[in-house]
RNA sequence: GCCCGGAUGGUGGAAUGGUAGACACGCAGGACUUAAAAUCCUGUGACCAUAACGGUUGUGCGGGUUCAAGUCCCGCUCCGGGUACCA
C-alpha cells in the first residue's frame, strides 16, 4: 500500500476533533498529572514560520508520551494578541485591531490544527479577549493593592500596612503619599523616548545610534510623561534565590541572575563643602576610599543644581541639555570619548578629610546606585581615562604585584591604571583614626564598612541592576488600566465587579499630540462623575504586550471561569508548569516579568506554588541556507542553481557561496510550513523538524533532509501495512532484542528530550525488521506505539489496520523487557597502547585473568607482543581490553 | 570588556573517560524499467596499499593527566548568543 500521506492525516485530524480526543480530563484525581506549555504565539499576518512547530512538536511528543504513561495531561495553546502591527495596521487602513487579530488568529490555529497536534482546544485563550484581559486588570489591582514587607520579604495586602504615627499627623494627603510609595504598583513621571513625527513612543530598542526612529528616521526627544511602574526590585532577592530551585538551562539561569545584578558594597556618605547637604555613593570597593581624588554625579541627578557654584552655571547647565539630547546607545558607547564638567563644588572624603572636586558627567548612570560615585582613577579604567583627560588626581593605594620594574614605578606614580588586586598602601589617616594598609582585599573593605558604620558614616548596601519597570504604553490595542484620575489629583481604581474596563471602539488610532495614547480621543468613555458631581479621566494609557503573558498558563488551568480568576482545587492540581519550551529571546524578560508576578500572587495566597514553571527548556532557532557573492553581497535564495555541489547565481552566472543565516524575506529563504506538510505531510515535517538536530541548538533547515524522515515513514508504511509481512508465530530473537532496545532507547530519549537520536532508534529498528521481513501482529503494535508521539497520523492508521477501533492516545506505553536485552557473548576490542588491533568474541560472564589469558594466546596478539616488552594488560569486563606494551 | 555556549566526514549530526563518525542526506555502483521517477541492494572520513589482507592518520590549535581523551585539566584561535561607562 502507497503511503498516501495527505488522507491519512485529513482523516485522523477530523478524528480527534470530532472525538475530542484531546479534552484534558476533568477529574483530578490521578496523582500522576502533566502540565506541558508551549510559549504561545503573537499571531502575526505571516503566517506560521517553522520556528514555531519546532518547539509545539516538542512539546507535543512530551503530552503524547505522558498521556501514554498514564498522566492527566494539561496541553493548551492560546493567542498573544495585543500587539503593535495589529494597531500599525489599523492606523494605515482603518480596519479594526481585532478584525486584523481574529484573522492572523484563524490563520495559525488552521496551521497548528494540521501538524496533528495535540492541543485542548477548548481552552484556547486570547489575551485580547474582555473576558481574558478582564483577569489581567484585576491582577493589576492586586498589584496596586500590595506593599512589599521588607522584614518578611513577602508581599502583603495594602490594608495590613501600619502608617507611622508622624505621616498621619501631617494630614491626609501625606497619608495617600506615604502609601503610594509603598505599593507595587504606582504612578510618577518617567522618561520616554518620543518620536514627534510618529507621535509614538518608542522602546529602546526602536532608537538607533544616532538618535533616529529606526521606523521613519526622524530624530526622537526624551520626553517627560506620567507613566504606571511596578517595584519589580523589591522582589530581586527572591527572583535570584528561587533561579537555584528551578530545572533550568544554566545558560538562562545566568542571564535571569546578571539581569538582577546583584552587587555589595557600601553607601557612602561624603559632605559638600559649603552646603548643608550630603552627597550619597555607592561602592562596591569601599576599601578604595584613600584613593578617590574625585567625584562625579549624573547630570540627572537631584543635587546637580544645587551644588554647581553661580560661575560654572552656564556650562554645566550647557553641558546636563547636550546630555539629554543623547540617546542612550549614544551615552553608553564604551568607544566614545568621556566627556564631563566641573561644578565648582567641593566634597570631603571622609576617610582623610581631603577635597575632591566634584564633576558632572554622563558615564554616571542615574538609574544604578545613587547616581553619584566616588573616582578612583589609579585602580579604575574608567575613571583613569577621564582624570587624564581633565588633568585630575591619581594616587595610587595598592602595591602592583608586578615583575616589571619600570611599569611598577609608573603604577606608583599615578601613570597606569591597576585594575588588580594588591595590598594596600598609602591609606592611614591620623586624624579619623582609619588604617588598612598592608591589608588585603577582603579584610580591607570588612574593615572599612565596620569604620564607616560605626562613625555613622556609610552603611554595608546590596545593589541591584534591576530597574522599576515601566508598564505602560501609549497604544490603543492593549489592555485598558482600571484606573481614574479625578479632577482633585486622586487617582482610584473601579471595582473588581465592574471588570472588565473594555477599550471602547475609535474611528482613529493615532495618538493624540501630547504623547497622549489614542484612548484620549475616546471622549465618552473617558470621561467619568461619580455620586458627589465630581468629574474624572480614564487612564488613556495601556498596558504593555507583557502583562498578558505575565499568567497566560494560570488562566488555561480554567479558562471559562467567569466568577473567578481560576477554581482554586485546578490550580493546587495542576500547578506548576512541568515543561515550558519556547525561543531563548525570552530568557530574561517574559520569564522574570511572570516569575513576578507570580510570586506576587503566591504571597497574596492565590497560587499554591512559588516559582510557575519548574523545568524550562529552550528551543535553538532554525536558520536557512542564504547565498552570497565575492564581495559578500546576499543573493536571494530563489535564483540560486546548484550544479556539482556548487552554487551560481542565475541570472549573472556568477559562483556565489552557501552560508546559513536567519530565515528574512530579503533573502528568499524563509520556509513555509504548509509547503512540507503539501509535499511530505505534516509527520513528515514534525519528524524532521525533531530529527534535525539537538532540540536546543541552532541548525539549518535544509530541504533535503526531509527526504530522510519522508523516506522513513514511507518505509514504515508500507512495511507495515503489507498483511504478507506479518506472520503469527513466536517473535524471532533477533527483531525482539531489537524492539525492546528502541523501547528503551525512545523511552531515555523523550524523558529527556532527546528527539534526534530517539528517532534514529526508531530507524535502526526498521532497518532491522525489514532485513529479517517478517514480523508478528504484537512487534507491530508496539512499534506503532512507539512511533505515535513522533508521526501520530501515520500510527493511528498503522494502529486501526491492525483492527483496533479506538485511538491510540491513551494506550498504555510499552514496557521494555529487560531479558530479552541480554547477551550471552560480547566482543571484546583488543587495542595496544590504546589503538584497536582486533575484536574477540567471549562470553559476557567470563573473568578478567581468563580474557586476559586468552586474548594473549590470541593468534593476532603475536604480532604486536614481539613489538616489544608487555607491561600490563588492563581487562574492562563487556567493554574493552587494553595491552600495553613498551619498546 | 564581561558572562554563557560551540567547533567531529562533502552536509545535518551520533558517541556513561573505553571500538570515533550511529542514524540520515548527498554521492558512486548495481537491480527493476523502453526510459525516467519511485523502490530495493552494495559501497562511502582521508591517505598508502593489495588478488585478498593490511597499515598510517584523523574530532579547531598548543600543552598536560590517564593503561586509554572528541570527552577531564591548563593556555590559545575562531564562530554564535547575551550584556554593558553597573561604580
Amino acid at each position: 500500500m502507497e503511503y498516501n500521506f495527505t488522507d491519512i492525516e485529513k482523516k485522523w485530524q477530523k478524528y480527534w476533533e470530532e472525538n475530542k480526543t484531546f479534552r484534558t480530563p476533568e477529574y483530578l484525581t490521578n496523582p500522576k498529572k502533566c502540565y506541558v506549555l508551549d510559549m504561545y504565539p503573537y499571531p502575526s499576518g505571516a503566517g506560521l514560520h517553522v520556528g514555531h512547530p519546532e518547539g509545539y512538536t516538542a512539546t507535543d511528543i512530551f503530552s503524547r508520551y505522558k498521556r501514554m504513561k498514564g498522566f492527566n495531561v494539561l496541553h493548551p495553546m492560546g493567542w498573544d494578541a495585543f500587539g503593535l502591527p495589529a494597531e500599525q495596521y489599523a492606523i494605515q487602513t482603518g480596519t479594526h485591531p481585532s478584525v486584523t487579530t481574529k484573522n492572523n488568529c484563524d490563520t495559525f490555529r488552521r496551521q497548528i490544527k494540521e501538524l496533528g497536534l495535540s492541543y485542548d482546544w477548548e481552552r484556547e485563550i486570547n489575551t485580547t479577549d474582555p473576558k481574558y484581559y478582564k483577569w489581567t486588570q484585576w491582577i493589576f489591582i492586586k498589584l496596586y493593592n500590595t506593599w512589599f514587607d521588607e522584614k518578611l520579604q513577602k508581599g502583603r495586602p495594602i490594608s495590613e500596612f501600619i502608617i507611622p504615627e508622624e505621616i498621619k499627623k501631617q494630614g491626609k494627603k501625606e497619608v495617600t503619599k506615604y502609601i503610594d510609595s509603598k505599593r507595587l504598583a504606582y504612578y510618577d513621571n518617567a522618561q520616554v523616548w518620543w518620536c514627534p513625527s510618529c507621535r509614538i513612543v518608542c522602546a529602546n530598542e526602536e532608537v538607533l545610534f544616532d538618535g533616529s526612529h529606526e521606523k521613519c528616521g526622524n530624530k526622537v526627544e526624551k520626553k517627560n510623561l506620567k507613566q504606571w511602574m511596578l517595584r519589580i526590585p523589591l522582589y530581586a532577592e527572591r527572583l535570584l534565590s528561587g533561579i537555584d530551585n528551578v530545572d533550568w538551562p544554566e545558560g538562562i539561569k545566568d542571564m535571569q541572575r546578571n539581569w538582577i545584578g546583584r552587587s555589595t558594597g557600601a553607601e557612602v556618605d561624603f559632605a559638600v563643602e559649603g552646603l548643608n547637604q550630603k552627597l550619597t555613593v555607592f561602592t562596591t570597593r569601599p576599601d578604595t576610599l584613600f584613593g578617590a581624588t574625585y567625584m562625579v554625579i549624573a547630570p540627572e541627578h537631584s543635587l546637580t543644581v544645587t551644588i554647581t557654584t553661580d560661575e560654572r552655571r552656564k556650562d554645566v547647565n550647557d553641558y546636563i541639555k547636550a546630555a539629554s539630547l543623547k540617546s542612550d546607545l549614544d551615552r553608553t558607547d564604551l568607544a566614545k570619548e568621556k566627556t564631563g564638567v566641573f561644578t565648582g563644588r567641593y566634597a570631603i572624603n571622609p576617610v582623610n578629610h581631603k577635597k575632591l572636586q566634584i564633576w558632572v558627567a554622563d558615564y554616571v548612570l542615574t538609574g544604578y546606585g545613587t547616581g553619584a560615585i566616588m573616582a578612583v582613577p589609579a585602580h579604575d579604567t574608567r575613571d583613569f581615562e577621564f582624570a587624564k583627560k581633565f588633568d585630575l588626581p591619581v594616587v595610587c593605594i595598592q602595591d602592583p604585584d608586578v615583575s616589571d620594574h619600570n611599569q611598577k614605578e609608573r603604577i606608583l606614580k599615578g601613570e597606569e591604571c591597576w585594575t588588580e588586586d594588591g595590598t594596600y598602601i598609602n591609606s592611614s589617616d591620623m586624624a579619623t583614626g582609619i588604617d588598612i594598609n598592608g591589608l588585603n582585599k577582603e579584610t580591607g573593605i570588612a574593615k572599612i564598612i565596620s569604620w564607616l558604620e560605626s562613625t555613622n558614616l556609610g552603611r554595608e548596601k546590596v545593589n541591584y541592576k534591576l530597574r522599576d519597570w515601566l508598564f505602560s504604553r501609549q497604544r490603543y490595542w492593549g489592555e485598558p488600566f482600571p484606573v481614574i484620575h479625578w479632577e482633585d489629583g486622586e487617582i482610584s481604581l473601579i471595582d473588581e465587579k465592574e471588570l472588565p474596563l473594555e477599550l471602547p471602539q475609535l474611528e482613529k488610532y493615532l495618538p493624540g499630540e501630547s504623547g497622549e495614547s489614542p484612548l484620549a480621543n475616546a471622549t465618552e468613555w473617558l470621561t467619568v462623575t461619580d455620586n458627589s458631581g465630581r468629574r474624572g479621566r480614564r487612564e488613556t494609557n495601556t498596558m504593555p504586550q507583557w502583562a498578558g503573558s505575565c499568567w497566560y498558563y494560570l488562566r488555561y488551568i480554567d479558562p471559562h471561569n467567569d466568577k473567578l480568576i481560576f477554581d482554586t482545587a485546578k490550580e493546587k492540581y495542576w500547578m506548576p508548569v512541568d515543561l515550558y519550551i519556547g525561543g531563548a529571546e525570552h530568557a530574561v524578560l517574559h520569564l522574570l516579568y511572570s516569575r513576578f508576578w507570580h510570586m506576587v500572587l503566591f504571597d497574596l495566597g492565590i497560587v499554591s506554588t512559588d516559582e510557575p514553571y519548574k523545568k524550562l527548556f529552550n528551543q535553538g532557532m532554525i536558520l536557512a541556507f542564504a547565498y552570497e557573492n565575492e564581495a559578500g553581497g546576499k543573493v536571494a535564495a530563489d535564483i540560486i542553481e546548484e550544479r556539482d555541489g556548487k552554487f551560481y547565481n542565475s541570472e549573472t552566472g556568477m559562483e556565489v557561496r552557501q552560508i546559513v543565516a536567519k530565515m528574512s524575506k530579503s533573502l528568499k529563504n524563509v520556509v513555509n510550513p504548509d509547503d512540507v506538510v503539501l509535499r511530505y505531510g505534516a509527520d513528515s515535517l514534525r519528524l524532521y523538524e525533531m530529527f534535525m538536530g539537538p532540540l536546543d541548538v541552532t541548525k539549518p533547515w535544509d530541504d533535503k533532509g526531509v527526504k530522510g524522515v519522508f523516506n522513513f515513514l514511507g518505509r514504515t508504511y508500507r512495511f507495515f501495512s503489507n498483511p504478507g509481512n506479518i506472520v503469527a508465530a513466536d517473535e524471532n530473537p533477533e527483531i525482539l532484542k531489537g524492539l525492546h532496545q528502541a523501547i528503551k532507547k525512545v523511552e531515555g530519549d523523550i524523558e529527556n528530550l532527546r528527539f534526534n537520536t530517539a528517532i534514529s532508534a526508531m530507524m535502526i529498528f526498521l532497518n532491522l525488521a525489514m532485513k529479517k521481513g517478517k514480523v508478528t501482529k504484537e512487534t507491530v503494535n508496539i512499534f506503532t506505539k512507539i512511533l505515535s508521539p513522533f508521526a501520530p497520523h501515520i500510527a493511528e492508521e498503522l494502529w486501526q489496520q491492525q483492527g483496533h477501533a479506538r485511538t491510540l492516545a491513551y494506550e498504555p506505553w510499552p514496557v521494555v523487557n529487560e531479558t530479552y536485552l541480554k547477551e550471552d557473548t560480547f566482543e571484546y576490542p583488543v587495542s595496544f597502547n590504546g589503538k584497536l588491533r582486533f575484536k574477540i568474541e567471549l562470553p559476557v560472564n567470563m573473568g578478567k585473568e581468563e580474557i586476559a589469558r586468552i586474548v594473549l594466546a590470541d593468534e593476532r596478539a603475536q604480532k604486536w607482543l614481539s613489538t616489544g616488552k608487555m607491561s600490563d594488560i588492563i581487562v574492562v569486563p563487556n567493554r574493552i581490553v587494553n595491552i600495553v606494551v613498551k619498546n
